[in-house]
DNA sequence: TATTGTTATACTCTATAACTATA
DNA sequence: TATAGTTATAGAGTATAACAATA
């Protein structure tokens, strides 16, 4: 039975319309299209049996090859951790491996293995066309200045 | 010890640079844009104890009296099951009430309280400085502007 | 003593199947 | 049988403390 029952039990409304309040506030409506514009590449990405923040990492790690782990946590904005059993599945898959750096025996370089390449290379066809499918209902024009408007939000 | 160790034992980079790739996927800046904006968010309602999820649910309550918990879930655009422990919560601080449904005995009318009509018209303030202040790089044009840009895109 | 990577843990969010009580 | 709400559970994602090896 439900936790609760009290009040004057009557009530019923068929409604569920729109928000008021909500569709004025950017955080609102930055959620909603981050949502959907995922919901696509998650779909996409699922084919090769990996998330968003995977393809990212492996994105990071081309740009710059050799970055130890702390780095890669930083661009990725997740904690040290976190990136241990995301890199594990990468290595498991020979999408890119860690390599013992000779003057600090504690950290690792991490680079693209040559099927991490070639695969990222597949990747980002998938990923700019998930991102153009998902914004399709923008022209050219307004995905150039959506982008600048947020890139000038999350760099602060 | 560390799980590989293979390759040719060698390579260490100082870098860590910014992105090439991602730099133009509308899907990545709108994730680093949302999770920015809604960090501030996070910050502010949490003096009340709250989450952006429970605000927004607050609103949709609001702006639908006596809807049913279906129609929150959907408005929400989450799983059903996760609509019993959030209205749950919302019922054990008094900000909200589930109400007996007449005609169909199965389901509640969802309605504020006094205190949770009162809270809310709080929590739009504070959700609204919020948003301005983790948007204070774009002017009052620009900002409208992404938000019809915003909504175009998760309305399909 | 401080730092890199790691382990363990926990808490939230999300997703699914199955149960109850009504219809 | 179908539906509204619920329960239970499992899987991601996220955050923190603490440990080992190295500096």
């Amino acid at each position: 039975m439900p936790r609760s029952a009290r009040i004057t039990d009557d009530a019923c409304v068929p409604a569920a319309s729109e928000e008021g309040v909500l569709e004025d506030l950017i955080g609102y409506a930055l959620r909603r299209a981050q949502l959907k514009v995922f919901q696509n590449l998650i779909a996409r990405l699922s084919a090769h049996d990996l998330r968003p923040a995977q393809f990212s990492a492996l994105a990071i790690i081309e740009q710059n090859p050799g970055l130890m782990q702390a780095d890669l946590a930083r661009a990725l904005a997740i904690d040290p951790p976190q990136v241990v059993p995301m890199l594990n599945k990468l290595e498991e898959r020979a999408l890119a491996v860690r390599v013992r750096c000779k003057p600090d025996k504690r950290s690792y370089g991490i680079f693209l293995s040559k099927g991490g390449e070639t695969l990222l290379s597949e990747l980002k066809q998938i990923a700019a066309d998930s991102d153009h499918e998902a914004t399709s209902s923008l022209s050219d024009g307004e995905r150039t200045e959506l982008l600048r408007l947020l890139k000038r939000i999350y760099r602060d």
